[in-house]
DNA sequence: TTGTAATTGGCAAATAATTGTCATTAAGGG
DNA sequence: CCCTTAATGACAATTATTTGCCAATTACAA
């Protein structure tokens, strides 16, 4: 049997207070995620949170499609809340505290770069510096 | 006593021919290459050349400044000739055969995206689809 | 040609990130 | 309030990548 998005909406789901800790989480940090950030942003609510069961809530929350994956350029894997993913958008990367923010807007005119015979099916621009904590 | 480029300066260089055929591959390919593509592409021309014999050259030349590293979303970093490197420019991966290719041109006008109080140091655009090869 | 030391390559070991296992806990329907 | 079983968390195990080690090889200066 498949493991996925149909499988877990069939399944009952428990509102345990580890799964509402780390939905908190995504909601008030406004920005992409690492396991760890989860993990540590989480602990605050509920300091017995195992990271175990921080990748077992990420990838529950992945096959729900309540967030999405985001693959960045030199650091981990962030995820963002889907309804913000599903919206065309870019990141900043503070390279001083590592942390990803969303970016608003979009260059556009990209397909003018793109080489003959290429097909075009998406782009990811990432700006780097520093955040305004950091700057 | 640091690892740096100063001391690979100073040391003995030795022109081998497993040097010479990751220099090759580099040369030939004209985009940046993974550690398996480079290791593959120079055993064409070396079949005993070792995987990792491929990590301390491309180390090597790294310090030298032959070389720059060139981190992607999702996937392994690759490499490219600094000549290149130093050359503004962006890249374009194949989700199909999961190489890269450079772009060049820039879409520009990225300061305006950027949020109040941070800083922009650096931006890095990678599009993606297929390459012409396998569209 | 010879001597020396840089380089090589196979394998083990170190890293780092994720997942399997399983006894225990607890959500929530009845 | 129970009872069933989903969920948890500690730990071991796995996976993937990179590096340490070292005996054998080889570049190249003398």
């Amino acid at each position: 049997m498949p493991h996925g998005r149909y499988l877990e909406v069939m399944t009952a789901q428990r509102q345990t207070k580890q799964l509402q800790a780390v939905r908190n989480a995504f909601e008030s940090a406004g920005r992409p995620l690492s396991i760890d950030e989860l993990h540590q942003m989480a602990s605050e609510d509920l300091d017995s949170l195992g990271l175990r069961t921080v990748y077992r809530v990420v990838r529950k929350l992945q096959d729900a499609d309540e967030i999405a994956v985001v693959s960045v350029p030199g650091s981990s894997d962030r995820y963002e809340l889907a309804s913000v993913a599903s919206k065309h958008h870019h990141h900043f990367h503070c390279t001083s505290c590592d942390r990803f923010f969303d970016i608003h807007g979009c260059p556009g005119g990209l397909s003018k770069l793109v080489p003959e015979g290429f097909k075009l099916e998406r782009h990811d621009l990432t700006l780097s510096g520093l955040c305004d904590a950091c700057a």
